[in-house]
DNA sequence: AAAGACGGCAACCGCACACTT
DNA sequence: AAAGTGTGCGGTTGCCGTCTT
């Protein structure tokens, strides 16, 4: 929090304003003359400073923030004031990294909202828009940087779609068997993309999925080894530090009877849900009304095309008890596509970026 | 062991919108 | 209706700790 090594907590606001030489005005004479405005201070927050926004916030409630200076005297704007107790202070706070589960449900929020943070939060209790900001470029960051494509892949989509199914009965259009075949091209693009490696491909909800009738043995045998053990290889290192991820999305450790939690934003299903929770978001990934950032692509790409397909995103889709007697051979289908034809990953000349297959990217 | 690169995070800034006067 | 004010949001920056070379 108090990163600032000059900033350590002082035991009052104005003596972290002569102290803290970074990010704000100083008078030219070092004094405050009585007719101009208070100096704000910037920077980062005090125990003291956030003591004091917290007894004015429980006296007086959220809201009005410009009044907090006035009020409480302390030397910050409203919307530092503002900005502070939403990302720090507020209670209810859910601090640490992100579960899978949220990763999952971010990126899914981030491919139908786009860079609408406060939205996107108000999907995930106890995160805040800057939290999933934050989240989000570094993961962007760390994409490009590896000459990945940025947007979650629609295998992501696929699971999220698949694990619904298993864990809420949503029946919503789901790839008939014969539309799979649009998801041999998908996983392999994914996998070519280097998806595979740093998310959960849908062998993992394979295994999810088969846990959860009992059946889970031959599969998790087949779910060995994970993509890449070790990132020895110039092309994995990128994603080396997400090895934790790896642990848990491939986890051979001990593994939940039930599948992951998708609850959040599907309000009504999930138990003891959050009063403050919005309406939920639809689950389907069918075509819907998406709001597109400008960093995001409106037409697909080729391997994207087909899992729009396969999403059916343009086929026919299935009535809904026919979705439940297919999900089964749908499965074997996806065994079959992964354990035959394993998708070749070619590094691109440079040795760090890999290509799509099918060409397109972004 | 040291230096540089990178990731994570907190905080600020500017803009837009909603509400009040 | 217009101006002022408060608030929310997204983009960006800077710092520090960790990791890699």
């Amino acid at each position: 929090m108090e990163k600032s090594p000059g900033a350590a907590p002082t035991s009052s606001p104005e003596e972290e304003v002569a102290a803290d030489g970074r990010g704000h005005v100083e008078d030219a004479t070092g004094q405050k003359e009585q007719a101009t405005p208070v100096v704000l201070k910037k920077g980062p927050w005090t125990a003291a400073e956030d003591a004091m926004l917290m007894d004015h916030v429980r006296h007086h409630g959220e809201g009005n923030w410009n009044a907090v200076q006035r009020v409480t005297g302390l030397l910050r704007c409203g919307k530092s004031c503002r900005l502070r107790w939403t990302n720090h202070l507020r209670p209810n706070l859910k601090k640490g990294s992100f579960s899978p589960d949220e990763e999952l449900l971010i990126a899914q929020l981030h491919a139908q909202l786009g860079n609408k943070w406060a939205r996107m939060a108000a999907h995930l209790p106890g995160r805040t828009d800057n939290e999933i900001k934050n989240y989000w470029n570094t993961r962007t960051k760390r994409r490009q940087r590896a000459g990945l494509p940025v947007h979650p892949p629609p295998e992501v989509q696929l699971q999220l779609a698949l694990a619904r199914r298993c864990r809420y009965d949503d029946f919503s259009p789901l790839p008939s068997p014969q539309e799979l075949s649009g998801v041999q091209a998908l996983v392999g693009a994914a996998a070519s993309a280097g998806y595979a490696s740093s998310r959960p491909a849908p062998l993992d909800l394979a295994r999810q999925l088969t846990q959860t009738t009992n059946q889970q043995t031959e599969t998790v045998q087949f779910l060995s080894p994970p993509p890449f053990s070790a990132p020895s290889s110039p092309w994995a290192r990128p994603f080396a530090r997400n090895a934790q991820y790896f642990q848990l999305a491939h986890s051979s450790s001990p593994v939940s009877p039930t599948t992951p939690d998708l609850s959040l934003g599907y309000g009504a299903r999930s138990a003891g849900a959050d009063q403050s929770r919005l309406p939920p978001l639809s689950p389907s990934p069918c075509p819907r009304v998406v709001e597109l950032p400008s960093n995001q692509y409106a037409q697909p790409t080729p391997p994207a095309s087909a899992a729009a397909t396969a999403l059916g995103g343009g086929g026919a889709a299935l009535p809904d008890h026919q979705n439940a007697a297919s999900l089964e051979k749908m499965l074997r289908e996806l065994h079959d596509v992964i354990k035959v034809d394993p998708p070749a990953l070619v590094p691109a000349s440079g040795g760090a970026a890999l290509e799509w297959h099918g060409g397109g990217g972004e």
